[in-house]
DNA sequence: TAATAAAGTTAGACTAATCTAACAATTTTT
DNA sequence: AAAAATTGTTAGATTAGTCTAACTTTATTA
């Protein structure tokens, strides 16, 4: 049985290499700033994790997880993915309040509550944050999306997941008004410092970059985010 | 904050000398015992424990909670108590399942969450195993209740609690067909060997005192246990 | 290519929770 | 009251996960 340490790491390597664009491995300093910890502490843990055969790694070597090492650690993002959801649907908690409890309800081992909670939900596909919620065999379809940065002035979208998971964005985004499937045009774009002029209900509201490389959106009429011809 | 491990001393300690009958007070033997872990390891504890004010304890005396070390031992038992619930009556678990998963569920520290899950279920007053369970003061109300060995020949009564939550009891009442709520009626009693005649739902069984004395009854009349005069 | 910076490792220490084995105090029995 | 049994404590060891400080390897830059 892993450890919720052990498990800490495998679901920050599959964050961190699995659904990340970018390589399929990564160093010990950003693991270890991911984890909050000392990149001491990673070296020791990685061997230990070599050890149960769960990540590939040599001396001074990049960080990659095995095949058993990324379906345990997908599972764990399942699991907090899904008691987000709960505590969101059947709870009531705000999208800002979910995670830190989520934190400690994924180390809890059971298969048959986890995908009871899954049926008792309806069988979601997304978090209260947009994010893909892996299926009973350990699979993810994350769908193609973009930016709201990459969005053109006097286009329209559709919000469908929010990248930046802190409390201080979501509460940023309370104050907006801002929710999941909510449609947002593109007013005006300053190209000197990129602050953004946008629609969000009617309202209009001017943003930074930091809002708009942090909302995930597609096309309103298609769903697509690439090669949408409407 | 606690630990798994202190809450568990707590919430041990809570059942030796809270809800049970006879002393506030117990040894470091039987506490050991409860717990499964040696002697040597309890003396340690409890002294850090005695630090903390949980619990009032001096070398090779006995030992007994403190009013915060019994406010948040109680608070264990509630977590505990509610999720046994939720996992029985959303989740289609069945009473000998919900005991194990509840000992790791009800170490997630969060109030709300606690909250939120007593009014989905409806403010529960009992588990499934019929156990009280404690209010979000962490006051607890327990019924008068007497065993089915204290019924006498002839009479009939209602089942309101199991004793003995072990899985083996537990799936071999299944067997019986017995469940909360249900009537038994007193055929018969054996002197020599307390063997019992019962019938449950116009079925007859002998039963052993192990079955006695681990079933919690009151009159089916009036719902009390003793100086009952229907 | 040599110097410097960045990234990673090792050794040694700490804490919480546990154990075993030896010992000490208390209670019960004779 | 002495012996025996029970109950509880202490000392020393172990394990997981963490840290700091010193050191080594690899990468970047001049
Ligand atoms: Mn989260
Ligand atoms: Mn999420
Ligand atoms: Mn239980
Ligand atoms: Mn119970």
């Amino acid at each position: 049985m892993l450890s919720f340490t052990e498990e800490n790491y495998l679901k920050a390597l599959v964050q961190l290499t699995g659904f990340e664009v970018g390589s399929k491995e990564v160093g010990v300093n950003k693991l270890a700033s991911k984890l909050n910890v000392k990149p001491a502490t990673v070296t020791d843990m990685v061997k230990r994790l070599k050890e149960k055969s769960f990540v590939n790694y040599k001396k001074y070597g990049k960080i990659s997880l095995t095949d058993s090492g990324e379906k345990l650690g997908m599972f764990v993002v399942r699991r907090h993915r899904l008691w987000e959801t709960f505590l969101h649907d059947q709870l009531d908690f705000s999208w800002n309040e979910v995670h830190e409890l989520a934190e400690d309800l994924e180390h809890i081992h059971s298969e048959k509550l986890i995908n009871g909670l899954d049926k008792l939900l309806g069988y979601p596909s997304f978090d209260p944050h947009g994010d893909a919620i892996p299926n009973s065999k350990g699979e993810i379809f994350i769908p193609f999306r973009k930016t709201l940065s990459e969005v053109e002035v006097n286009e329209s979208c559709r919000v469908v997941a929010v990248k930046d998971n802190s409390s201080d964005f979501l509460q940023y985004l309370d104050k907006l008004g801002l929710k999941i499937n909510d449609t947002i045009k593109i007013i005006q774009l300053e190209e000197f410092d990129s602050l953004t002029t946008i629609k969000i209900n009617d309202k209009q509201f001017v943003v930074s970059p930091k809002f708009t490389e942090n909302i995930y959106v597609v096309c309103p009429t298609c769903g697509k985010a690439k090669n949408c011809t409407c």
